[in-house]
This record gives structure tokens, C-alpha cells and sequence, in this order.
DNA sequence: CGTATTTGTCCGAGTGCCAAACAAATCCAC
DNA sequence: GTGGATTTGTTTGGCACTCGGACAAATACG
């Protein structure tokens, strides 16, 4: 009973079709259609049976849709069930994960990633290239994307991709692409989905450019840590701090797209300026950088210098471990803030959060309940990221297939 | 193209229901039928044909589905169109606001306000009475809330009630309407939602209970200031502080029904001590008591206190004026936090921070800023409560008679 | 007063789901 | 083995709902 997909409107993308709603009965069979898909797409392969258990559809009416969907390409019926129980084999209906693939980048500070994963997750294809570390203009990304997009077997323009999802570490306009301002890339006012469009040759609608939190989110969500759950917070911790959230099982993106910029937010009352302007915010008190600072160490950057602070606590430091104490003090407050805010059921953490994760647990949690009541903060689970650096490839995989699974009959 | 009204489960309103959401064409209807219902009930009388307009269904379409709301009565068809253009007039549907009404009551710190409000928002009746001043217990509040309903003319029982709506401004367990904490009240732990059940003798699932602030932001949405928007945070002042989040047009309550508990958000470096254990949280700063204590007020509470602050500022009273500039800044600094994690379309200020308003307004609006990215919180909206205290009222029964929209044919 | 326009009403058609009856394929007991 | 019990696919007829078109009704305007 979700929504269908909502056209990209530049405004609100969960805002309602401008006539709202009156249902015909062909919207039943889209919605059938894509219910099924997405069930095969998020638990795998299921027999006949099962998809009629899990939807409650008569099984004249399964037969119906996966005939249907068998004719479209996107599913085979193969094999019959592992034979559990007396009854008549049921078979087993699978998605055909090259049926459609969604072509997927990620914009790292330090390193471009790109995958082709299709339906069901499959990754099908994964490269990546580290950058030389110095800031790079927008063309030159563009054409670093498409060298690294070329030397894989599908491309934006095969006929079997749905579209090209990109996530970028700023503040993104979803409906076209537009980047406002990328402070880690060093970009302001980049139109990067038409800059990819041309660049492939898509049209500019198959181009999904979103934000790298909110993208982290729906991937941990749909096939990380927060599976199934209702309402998700992904933190991303790179050098700067994001948010993305999952509401009510939906990415929720905010008025204007904006949602989730949860770096500059107030948590230290002590703490140092910004580069926002503001003091004291959660990013300058959390991010790589803090971390790096708190335990002393210049002049190197990136994930290779978090870690070497992570075998010095492993190894005994005393300055590391209390760097990393006193990152998990701070972070904790920030999530306390959040969870008191929205509650969430799940708190995943991700970028350099991950592998610090067992190391900032406890100062973390304590701090935390230090600022929330006791029943809200309680249930909560605050857990590592379980996709790590794919997080983000796998939720803008999950953005471009979404359109696949809202309206089945299309493609 | 909504969902469906989701059961009340314990664990999260908005979650879909055990077998999750095979459609037939019976749920169309009952779609249809509650958006057109939806249509007069927040946008007032209209005509045939202009709800066919706005539905985008056919002439036969609309004509049956008013028919069958005719039969159930929530309906009547009378007068023509005010005669504008060419062509047969439409004839004017109309909800009959008296076939549906909630019961709603209010519990306050320093009175306890009831009202029977019906589709379309009409209120049919409404009373408050002020309490002396001390906390009362649950049972005492249950007896006065019971003599305050039974004075009005549409009790609970009355077959036209389609339930009785609560806000609490506490911890509440939406399920059963159980009361965590109300620290306003001195309650803990207290059964109200069967407590209420009893003394009215109604079934518990014709009670609804729910945190005042998440009423207010359903009240601001649905009749206030936030109409139709897709995404509100409406602040609560009291002497607490509490949030009530629209998101996507839904009510949001996080994961177990505790969002918007923004009263223990960090705000202020140097705060003072707060009841939580912790130091520096917004209701600390932004609340009654930080008003009155700012403004060197002892010994007076409640709205009249309030008033009298503002009473001063107006007069050119130095110490107000700044008692007033300074509440204002942390409402902006806690504003901007959540605008930069939930980037809403509205935030509504509802409780003393409405007559507040136009004092707050500058201070506010600079701290905010401040901690907002420019794209951010420039479109943002932040504006003044419209319904005032009414607002809880009126988001109880939209509460209410949500479940007759939802699905008009069982009444 | 006639025409253009808009809308209600009626009827047939299309779509999509379901229930029931039947057939097929498995397990299990004897 | 063989015959029930059980589960599931398949087919068919029926039902609920919506839509489009034809026609009638009610208005405005020249």
C-alpha cells in the first residue's frame, strides 16, 4: 500500500499528483504488479505460494500477475520448492536481476566508486579509482565517471539499465540535479545531472543525483542494518557530518530536499568555529577531522589515518583512546538530540563511524540516554553500518530500480 | 493515493498491516469515497462536478459515490451552484457536520478544555474550566473531565460520536492511551486511556490519546496555518517544550510514538540546569519559566503572566524587551536544528510562543539563520500558531474522525 | 425563443480480483 | 506399491468498480 511513485517534482517528491488520487482499477493491478516485484526484490525468491501468503492475493491472481511479469522479462519461474510438507510443488519465481540495473556512482572526497547492481541487489559490475587528493572541478569528475562508467559491460545506455544514480557528499536539488554546494568536493552551483546527462547521452530524467546520507540510508535500509524497519537514521561521517532518514518505510527528503543536513547542528557548547560560520557545531566535533585533531595527528587524511588511530587504541595509546572517547561523547550527544527529535527504531552509522563503532559505543550510549528520556531512548538500537562504503551504491540503485517496482508494466 | 488507515498496533501507526497490502477492487472504493469525503471535509462544500474536477474521477464515478454517501447520511445534496457561466448548475454537496463527531478534551496545566467538534471542523460546542492551580491526580482529572463532558449536549456515547480525543501534554502510548510521564501534571505511569474507557463506557479503541504537541502539529495542519502542506513542525510552548511533526502530509510519531520530544535538545553552551539531569536544553531556555525568570517575574505563572511580560515590552520596559530578545534567540537556535534536520515547509509556534511572536520574531529569525545553510532555511517559513489553544482540540478530532474517512462505508 | 454549454443519468463495456470446481503433484501410512 | 491426505496450479464464472458515450435536463446568452 505504498505510494506509487511520485513524478519529480521539484518541490516535494512525496507530494501528491497535482489531480489527487481517484483510483481505477488499473492502479490495483500496477500496485499487485509492483508488490510482488518488491517482495522478490527485498526476501529474494519465493514459490507461488509464498507470494500468496505474504500478500494476501487469491492464487488465480498470483498466477495472473507472475504470468504477467514473466512475459515482461523481469522474473523466471525455475525449479520447484526445496519439497517441505505434503502438497503439490510450488515454483519458485526469481527475479532476473539483469532485467533491469541501475547504474550507480558514488563522489567520495577521496576515491569514485561505480557499480551496475540490477534487481534483488545483485551487484553485477564494482570499480572504483582513488583520487590524486586534490579538489576536482566538476568536468573533470564528469569525465573520471565516465572513463571509469565505459570499462564496465553496461553503461546508462544499455538497453536493460533503468537509469544512472549518482550520490554526492552536498546539498543536492533531486529534481534535476542540481548540487548547490558540495563543500568537500569544492563545488557551488554545479548542474550535475545535466552535466551527466550529456555526458551519456540520457536524457536527463534517467539521471538520479541525491545526497550521500540520504542515499546511505536507503541502502542500509533496504539491504544493510535497518531492513524492514519503519523509521531509520543513517548517519554518514566523512569529513563532514550527514543525516539520511527513512520515514515510515519512505525516504524522507524535506520540503525542498534539504532534509538530513544534520551536521551544524548545536552540540558542544565549548566548541570550536566552523566553517559554516557558527561554533560549536556537530560536524566540527565528530567529523574525520576531529577525530584526527583529538589524537594528534597531522598532516595525514582519509580513512588510512582513522584506522591508524584505531590500531593505536587497539594497541594502548592513551591519546588515541581518549580522541575516540571523546568523538563518542559528541557523537552520542548529536544522536541523543536526533533521537529525541524523531524517535527513530534504528540508528545506523556509517563512513569513518563504522569501523570506529566499538570503539565509541560506550561513551556514545552514554551520553546519549544522558539526554533522553528513558522509554524514548531505550528501544532505540544504534548500530553499525552492515554495507559499508557500498551503502550509498546500493541506495541509488534502489532510488533509479524504484521506478521499476513502482509501475512494472511500463518497462 | 494514500495508504490506508493503518490499525492501531502498539508498535508504529503508520506501519502496514500483517499481510502487507494485496489490493482489490473494493479498497478503490473505499479510497474514493474517503478522498471525496476528505475533499468537503478540509476544503469546505462543493459542487458535483468540482469534486470531480479535483478527484479527476468520471461524472457516473462521482455521481454513485455521492449517492452512496447520501444513504449513510454523511452526505446531503441541497442548492445549486451560485450560478456562475453557462450550463446545468451542479448541485452543492455537503457534509452533514452533525453525523460524525469526536469528543475531544484538552488537559492542561492550568485548566481542562472539552469540545465536540464534527466533520468539516465544525465546533458544536465548547467548554474550559481553570484548575486551582495545584496538580491534580488522574482520578480527580477523569472525574472533572467527566462532568465537564457530561454538561455538553454529545457525549462519547452518543451515537453520533465516533470517539473521544485526548491531549496530554506527556509521554503517551497511542495504542492505549497510556501516560508514561507527564511531568506538567506529576503523572507517571498512568492508564488514562482506560480510565477514560471506564468513566465514559465506551470500548478503549474509541479513545485516543496522544501527546499535546503532535495534536497541535495535526490541528495547525489540517485548519491552521500549515493547511496542506507537506511538511510542519509545529513547537509547542508551555512550560515544557514539545514538537509535533507533519511529515509527508502524515502525522509523524516516530517508532514508538515518542517524536518530537524536542523540549531536552542541546541549545544553550552555558544553560542553566534542567529537570532532565541535563544542562542547557531547549525547554530550559525557551519555556515559560525562562521567559518569567528573564524577565525577572516571580511568584506569578500561567498565561497571564505571559501577558503581563508582553504588557511590558510594549510599554518600552528595558528588561523585558531583553528578557523577550533572549528567549527568542535559543527558539531560533533550536529552530534552526531541526529546520536543518527535517528542512519543513512551515514551522507553526503555537503556546505562549504565539503571543510571543511578533517580539521573538527578529531574534529568532537571525539565530536561526545562522545555523542554517542558506538554501536551508531560506524558504522556511516560521510562523504563529492560527488556531491558538483550539489548535490540540481540533487535532484530536481530526484524529477521531480520521477512521470515518478512512473508510466511510462502516458507519 | 433557439442555441451553446455544462452537467446529471443511464447503460454497456472493460478491467481485475475472487471463489469454486477440478486436476496435478507431492508426502505418508499401510 | 497403492491409496488417501494435502497442497497447489488451472480454469471458469461471477462480482465490484470505473469509464465512456448517448441522451436528457437545466442554465446563459444572443
Amino acid at each position: 500500500m505504498d505510494s506509487p511513485a511520485a513524478p519529480a517534482t521539484g518541490k516535494d517528491e512525496r507530494s501528491a499528483p497535482a489531480t489527487r488520487g481517484g483510483a481505477r482499477a488499473s492502479v490495483v493491478r500496477r500496485h499487485n504488479l509492483g508488490l510482488l516485484l518488491e517482495c522478490l526484490h527485498l526476501e529474494g525468491p519465493a514459490s507461488r505460494s509464498e507470494l500468496g501468503a505474504t500478500t494476501g492475493l487469491s492464487r488465480s491472481t498470483v498466477a495472473d500477475l507472475v504470468h504477467e511479469l514473466v512475459r515482461s522479462g523481469l522474473v523466471v519461474e525455475d525449479g520447484v520448492s526445496p519439497s517441505s510438507g505434503p502438497g503439490r510443488p510450488s515454483p519458485i519465481v526469481r527475479l532476473r536481476g539483469s532485467a533491469a540495473v541501475a547504474v550507480v556512482v558514488e563522489l567520495g572526497v577521496d576515491a569514485v566508486s561505480a557499480a551496475v547492481i540490477g534487481l534483488g541487489g545483485d551487484v553485477v559490475d564494482h570499480r572504483s579509482v582513488q583520487l590524486a587528493g586534490m579538489r576536482v572541478s566538476p568536468e573533470d569528475t564528469v569525465r573520471q565517471v565516465a572513463d571509469l562508467v565505459r570499462g564496465m559491460d553496461i553503461g546508462p545506455t544499455h538497453p536493460r539499465a533503468v537509469g544512472l544514480g549518482v550520490a554526492v557528499p552536498g546539498l543536492v536539488r533531486r529534481a534535476d540535479g542540481f548540487v548547490h554546494v558540495a563543500p568537500n568536493l569544492g563545488w557551488k552551483d554545479v548542474a550535475l545531472g545535466g552535466l551527466l546527462a550529456e555526458a551519456f547521452d540520457v536524457p536527463l530524467d534517467r539521471v538520479r543525483v541525491g545526497n550521500e546520507a540520504d542515499l546511505g540510508a536507503v541502502g542500509e535500509h533496504r539491504r544493510g542494518a535497518g531492513r524492514g524497519c519503519g523509521h531509520l537514521v543513517f548517519i554518514s561521517g566523512e569529513v563532514g557530518i550527514g543525516a539520511g532518514l527513512i520515514i515510515g518505510g519512505q525516504p524522507m527528503l524535506g520540503a525542498a530536499g534539504y532534509a538530513g543536513e544534520a551536521g551544524h547542528m548545536l552540540v558542544n557548547p565549548d566548541g570550536r568555529p566552523c566553517t559554516c560560520g557558527s561554533s560549536g557545531c556537530w560536524e566540527t566535533e565528530v567529523g574525520e577531522s576531529a577525530l584526527l585533531r583529538a589524537a594528534g595527528v597531522r598532516d595525514v587524511r582519509g580513512l588510512a589515518a582513522v584506522d591508524a588511530v584505531l590500531t593505536r587504541v587497539m594497541a594502548g595509546d592513551a591519546a588515541a583512546t581518549a580522541a575516540v572517547a571523546e568523538i563518542g561523547h559528541w557523537l552520542g550527544v548529536g544522536v541523543g538530540n536526533i533521537t529525541n527529535l524523531l524517535n527513530p527504531e534504528v540508528v545506523v552509522l556509517g563512513g569513518i563511524l563504522q569501523p570506529l563503532f566499538p570503539f565509541v559505543r560506550e561513551p556514545m550510549l552514554d551520553a546519549m540516554h544522558a539526554r533522553c528520556l528513558g522509554p524514548v531512548s531505550q528501544p532505540v538500537r544504534v548500530v553499525p553500518s552492515a554495507l559499508g562504503t557500498s551503502a550509498q551504491l546500493h541506495g541509488a540503485a534502489e532510488v533509479v530500480l524504484a521506478s521499476v517496482l513502482a509501475d512494472p508494466t511500463t518497462r
